[in-house]
RNA sequence: GGGUGAUUAGCUCAGUUGGUUCAGAGCACCUCGUUUACACCGAGGGGGUCGGGGGUUCGAAUCCCUCAUCACCCACCA
């Protein structure tokens, strides 16, 4: 079979996904081996895969597939998430594009619109995943909405409720006049935006010309003032205590007050208050009595109580106010300013501060539970230095309740009901039935029926049931062995923007419920934390340095990044940028339509790319050899075998370096070992020296062993780029048995390596290398045999005794070696390790360059030779420094200084 | 205002416990090379006083202090 000169990615991972889903290798049931479990940040059922996704889940596969070569019970459950505000907003639209206003259907019928709309078009980045390689076990795909995991919710919510953590409030929220929902604070976004400072004067009640002059960026709600402020120690406002003050157009007399919130070198030192739209502006209200008037409509329209501008959005009656306060000469001047304004994250409106009654859950003790459990193990972060972010968040101080009701349809429903004629009495349990019976008896009325009942309309945040996805996907609340088998999950990947929505939250979860869940026994056992690690991935930004998104249209299109480096390719690449928490800057290739030339194309998936098709060449080398069962001759059995020896020692070195690097999540650095490794040392070196001559045969042995390593490479390099390396571990094993596949082959173990060997094949890479370059210097054909001398010393001989080694060298070097003792030889000459070599040629050298090349070696030489010197000198260096490295330092030494020798032998006859 | 991180080659970034020639990789660049696995390639090369200053130490890219610049998070912003 002859085998194509390019490696096709498109082709292998079709096959490959196909045939893994068939042999059913990423399914995982409970058995008696050790589990290696990770849970899937579930990505929103309405999303597409982008270069977050892409980094995510490539760390994901990685860990997940080295665990399940390494013989470990291996799962990674995949799924979504339902997302409220952006799926409801979405539904929404779609549907007022078909002409269906919401507020037309009932909560029934959108749900069913959204339920079909999810089901048709949702998960598709699921689907996407598969392209990417994910070994997920899809069998266990879940979705936070379907009713097990709902059902999980429903129960945990009442469980809150009767421990007293849970409480409804009327609190000045956040609030989307978009989506008509409140937000939690996480979910305001701010920004500082450019608007205008208006400075509005009052009169002073019962005065004839006094006035105080206020500054807004909200002039339109004058209209909700119910008093001016003042700083208490202020000159120049004392003397309006007592007085009261008019506000401009609604006419009302509103008290002046002293509070040390004002600030008096603000704007005019005096501020407007308007409990109802303002938080800090709620509290003054609260501490002074004052009257809240709320003038806007829960879609941010002014209502009558504003007197104007009924039914005007606020910010067109803001420009509409300014112009009106301008003719009734109450606006004193218009500033150009720049404030943080508060928007939602999911539809992008200015958020407003609303009073409204919400359900909270409280946080002291949550928060202190999940800051211990980082502080004090057994959870630790990755990179370390986010448990500071953590912490700092988790401060008692810091800490808020958390708002969790959310005034949407798509979610699930809080299970309360009230009393339809007063709605101070509610009662929270599983079902209706239930809470009836708690209404009778908490009433102490037998004659309540269902319809007395009516449910909340809420629904809790999207956050209220990712929570408790690491539980809930096992089905922890319905007592499942699974959930014993699997939890605690063992490292969970994330970005760090969710580590409070996210990290945190399941954190709690996980101890509130945990200990009952697992029963006692097994929670000391196992720990009922959800996982052991967490390892944050940094956010992939563009080339401005700008966080990737859609509606910066910055994202490249990562289905046709896989198309065009293969999907190992895209791995690779994403994966040598991406050291842990650190932000990634990728230059994406499409996110700019106009300019998607090549010129554009991102490097390192293209460096992927390319290492796929230099394993692909040097399978295609190596089946394109013929064999031979006999040795070919005693001197390629030589090199082989030193070949061979050499590389199981660098192949050794690297397993434990891979193993450290694993160890301590530096993905980057083990698939970057992993590349220079297999370029350089197998192809670069262990092939081409013992590749046979041109139409020359191979010997089985060799051969043999060839393949065998190549195979264990494959294996070690599966996790990072696993279809190419099942692609080449097909080709290698031809005859293979059912199921003998790279994604299910074995782990090495790690073993010891020679160190001297490797110090000797250091050598000889400097002897071929400087080889090379006289033959550079001095236009020399690569292949011409050349004499290669060596000075005859004993260290000399014990260098090339080492079996194979001169054979290697002559093979690969081109070059034939002998020893010599004459000093002078035509030609031109190199130092390597200590010793002196020369290659012999009748060309005329460049005298000149060779010295000057010499020349400044010895000056660089012996710089260096003088600070080891000064260091050995320093008797405080030989005392306190450990023998070993001072034993090095005198090795250096001593070699360094033999080495000046021979250039200073070989400067003298160049002169 | 509180906090975190970054600053290393032209670019993007590694560098683990302070100690091996530790100053690295990839890309870019320069020279040479194509019937002989791969031009998605091979061989070789140039390029950085590790942001500035100070300190600790026998020894600092690495630890401490300080300054500068940049980024981000939280809070505030009439």
């Amino acid at each position: 079979m002859t085998l194509a000169k390019h490696y096709n990615a498109g082709d292998a991972e079709s096959k490959w996904y196909k045939y893994w889903i068939e042999k059913g290798y990423f399914r995982s049931l409970p058995d008696e081996r050790e589990a290696f479990t990770i849970v899937i940040p579930p990505p929103n059922v309405t999303g597409v895969l982008h270069m977050g996704h892409m980094l995510n889940n490539t760390i994901q596969d990685v860990l997940i597939r080295k665990a399940r070569l390494e013989g470990k019970n291996a799962c990674w459950v995949p799924g979504t998430d339902h997302a409220s505000i952006a799926t409801e907003a979405k539904v929404v639209k779609l549907l007022r594009e078909k002409g269906i206003k919401k507020s037309d259907i009932s909560r029934e019928e959108f749900l069913k619109y959204a339920f079909e709309w999810k089901d048709k078009y949702g998960g598709l980045i699921l689907k996407q995943l598969q392209l990417l390689g994910a070994s997920c076990d899809w069998e266990r795909t879940r979705f936070t909405m379907e009713s097990k995991l709902s059902s999980a919710v429903i129960k945990v919510f009442v469980d809150l409720y009767k421990k007293g953590l849970l409480y409804r409030g009327l609190r000045m929220t956040n609030w989307d006049p978009a989506a008509k929902t409140v937000l939690s604070n996480e979910e305001v976004i701010h920004n500082d935006e450019n608007s205008k400072l208006y400075h509005v004067r009052y009169k002073i009640e019962g005065s004839e010309n006094e006035w105080v002059t206020i500054a807004t960026t909200r002039p339109e709600t004058i209209l909700a003032d119910t008093a001016i402020a003042v700083h208490p120690e202020d000159e120049r406002y004392a003397h309006l205590k007592g007085k009261k003050a008019i506000v401009p157009m609604v006419n009302r007399v509103v008290p002046i007050i002293f509070d040390k919130y004002v600030k008096m070198d603000f704007g005019t030192g005096a501020l407007k208050v308007t409990p109802a739209h303002d938080m800090n502006d709620y509290e003054i209200g609260q501490r002074h009595n004052l009257e809240v008037i709320d003038i806007l409509e829960d879609d941010g329209r002014l209502n009558s109580k504003a007197q104007f501008y009924i039914g005007i959005d606020r910010e067109d009656a803001r420009k509409q106010i300014a112009k009106d306060l301008k003719e009734l000469d109450y606006l004193v001047k218009i500033e150009n300013y720049s404030n943080s304004v508060g928007r939602s994250e999911r539809t992008n409106a200015v958020v407003e501060p609303k009073l409204t009654k919400q359900w909270f859950l409280k946080m002291d003790k949550f928060s202190a539970t999940a800051l211990k459990a980082v502080e004090e193990g057994p959870i630790s972060f990755m990179p370390e230095h986010m448990i500071n972010m953590y912490r700092n968040w988790l401060k008692p101080e810091n800490v808020r309740d958390w708002c969790i009701s959310r005034q949407l349809w798509w979610g699930q429903q809080i299970p309360a009901w009230y009393l339809k004629e007063n709605r101070d009495h509610f009662f929270v349990a599983e079902n209706e039935l239930e809470a009836l019976s708690i209404a009778k008896e908490k009433l102490n009325n037998d004659s309540l029926t269902l319809e007395d009942l009516e449910r909340e309309e809420d629904v809790v945040d999207t956050w209220f049931s990712s929570w408790l996805w690491p539980m809930s996907v096992f089905d922890a609340f319905e007592d499942n062995e699974e959930f014993k088998y699997y939890y605690p999950t063992n490292v969970l990947v994330t970005g760090w923007d969710i580590m409070f929505f996210w990290v945190a939250r399941m954190i709690m979860a996980g101890y509130e419920w945990g200990p009952q869940l697992l029963g006692e026994t097994l929670s000391q056992k196992k720990g009922f934390f959800p996982f052991k690690d967490v390892y944050f991935t940094g956010m992939v930004r563009d080339k401005l340095g700008r966080k990737m998104s859609k509606s910066l249209g910055n994202s490249p299109d990562s289905i046709q990044l896989i198309k065009n480096y293969g999907a190992d390719g895209v791995r690779f690449g994403i994966l040598s940028a991406a050291a842990a928490g650190n932000d990634v800057i990728f230059d994406a290739p499409f996110a700019d339509k106009k300019n998607s030339s090549i010129l554009n194309e991102s490097k390192l998936c293209e460096t992927g790319r390319n290492f796929s098709n230099k394993l692909w060449n040097a399978l295609r080398l190596i089946k394109g050899w013929e064999i031979v069962a006999e040795p070919v001759n005693e001197k390629t059995t030589k090199i082989n075998a030193f070949a061979a020896k050499w590389l199981e020692q660098e192949y050794n070195k690297i397993l434990v370096n891979i193993e450290e690097n694993f160890n301590s999540y530096r993905l980057s650095e083990a698939v970057k070992s992993l590349y220079n490794f297999i370029w350089g040392d197998f192809c670069s070196w262990y092939l081409e020296i013992i590749k046979p001559g041109y139409q020359q045969p191979i010997d089985k042995h060799t051969l043999e062993t060839t393949i065998n390593f190549f195979e264990k490479f494959m294996t070690i390099l599966h996790p990072f780029m696993p279809f190419v390396t099942e692609e080449i571990w097909a080709h290698l094993r031809e005859n293979r048995t059912d199921g003998d596949d790279c994604t299910v082959s074995n782990w090495p173990k790690t073993g010891s390596f020679d160190k001297s060997l490797l110090y000797k094949t250091g050598i000889m890479k400097e002897i071929v290398g400087a080889i090379r370059d006289i033959r550079n210097k001095n236009q020399l054909k690569p292949k011409e045999i050349l004499s290669l001398l060596i000075k005859d010393t004993e260290a000399a001989h014990s260098f090339m005794s080492e079996i194979g080694m001169k054979e290697a060298i002559e093979t690969i070097g081109y070059v034939t070696i002998d020893f010599t003792s004459k000093d002078e030889h035509p030609g031109s000459n190199f130092i390597a390790g200590t010793e002196q070599y020369y290659v012999v040629f009748e060309k005329t050298v460049n005298i000149e360059a060779q010295r000057k090349d010499v020349e400044e070696e010895l000056k660089r030489l012996k710089g260096f030779v003088m600070g080891i010197e000064k260091k050995l000198g320093n008797q405080k260096f030989v005392n306190n420094a450990p023998e070993m490295v001072v034993e090095k330092e005198r090795k250096k030494l001593a070699d360094n200084k033999a080495k000046i020798q021979l250039l200073e032998e070989n400067l003298s006859k160049l002169n």
